[in-house]
DNA sequence: CGGAATCCAGTTAGATACTG
DNA sequence: CAGTATCTAACTGGATTCCG
C-alpha cells in the first residue's frame, strides 16, 4: 500500500488488532492516534470556533501544508468528528464543521489544554533541573 | 546528536520555539508531544497502579522493547512526572513511581480514556459507513 | 478553490548484541 | 537486572507539480 500519500483508508484500517491492552488503557490509543499527530488538535480547535472552508482553515493554521490539511480533515471526517459539505460551484467550495461528537472531543481537548497550562511551568522547571544535574 | 538513540536531551530541547500557536492551542502540543507517542500512556497508566520496577513495567506492557521503555521512563523522569529510585544492589534495582504532577496527568489521561470509551462505537460506526460509501 | 499524485528528508521505533 | 550502543525498517510530514 505505501503510506505518506493522500489515501487514508489503508494505514488506519490495518491496526484493527490494536495491540496490547491491559485493562485500563483500552481505547485511549485510538484517541491518541487521532489527536496525537501534528495538526489534528489545531484543526479541531479552529473548527470549534465555527464553520470553516478549506482555505480558511489553512490560513488559520500557519505552517500546515495542503496535503496535511487534506489528510487531517479527511480522517476527522471519516471518524464522524467533522462534517464535510461540498458546494459544486465554480470555484468549488467545501465547508467543514464539527459534528456533535467532534464538539465533545474539542471539550476533552480543552481539558487537556487546561492541564497543560497548569503544569507547564512545573514541567519546564523539572526539565531544567534534570538537564543541569545530568551534566 | 542524532536521534533514535538513547539520549533524550537533544531532540526535546530544540523545539522551544514551539511553532504556530493561535491563542487557544498554546500548550496542548507540549502534552501531546509527551503522551502522544506509542508507549507513554501505557507506562503512566501502569504506574498509576503503584510503584514498579523496570522489569515489572516491561512485563506489564507487552510488546515494549527495553530501549523504548528506557526512553519513555527517562522522558517522564526528566519532566518530573516520574520519580526514579536506584538501589545499588546486585543485581541492580530501580523503582519508578508517579510524582504528584504525574498523578494529575494520569487523571487527565483517564478523562481522555473515558471520552474514548464513550464514543468508541460512534467512531467505529462512522468509519465503517465512510469506508462503505467511498467505494 | 480544493484537492490528488509523487518524491523525499527527518524522526520513531523495533531487533539485536553487549555491559556494569 | 537495568540499562547502552548500533543498525535498520517503517512511518510522518514537507515540497512540488498537476488537475477539474
Amino acid at each position: 500500500m505505501s503510506v505518506g500519500h493522500t489515501a487514508v483508508t489503508p494505514e488506519v484500517g490495518a491496526p484493527v488488532a490494536v495491540g496490547p491492552c491491559g485493562e485500563d488503557d483500552c481505547g485511549i490509543r485510538d484517541v491518541l492516534d487521532r489527536i496525537g499527530d501534528k495538526w489534528t488538535v489545531l484543526v479541531v480547535v479552529e473548527l470549534a470556533k465555527g464553520v470553516r472552508r478549506f482555505r480558511e482553515l489553512q490560513r488559520a493554521i500557519p505552517g500546515i501544508s495542503q496535503r496535511m490539511l487534506t489528510l487531517t480533515t479527511r480522517r476527522l471526517w471519516r471518524d464522524g468528528l467533522v462534517e464535510r459539505t461540498v458546494y459544486p460551484t465554480i470555484p468549488p467550495q467545501v465547508e467543514y464543521r464539527l459534528t456533535e461528537t467532534g464538539r465533545s472531543l474539542s471539550e476533552a481537548i480543552r481539558a487537556l489544554a487546561d492541564w497543560s497550562r497548569e503544569h507547564k511551568d512545573a514541567i519546564a522547571g523539572a526539565r531544567e533541573r534534570w538537564d543541569a544535574e545530568q551534566s
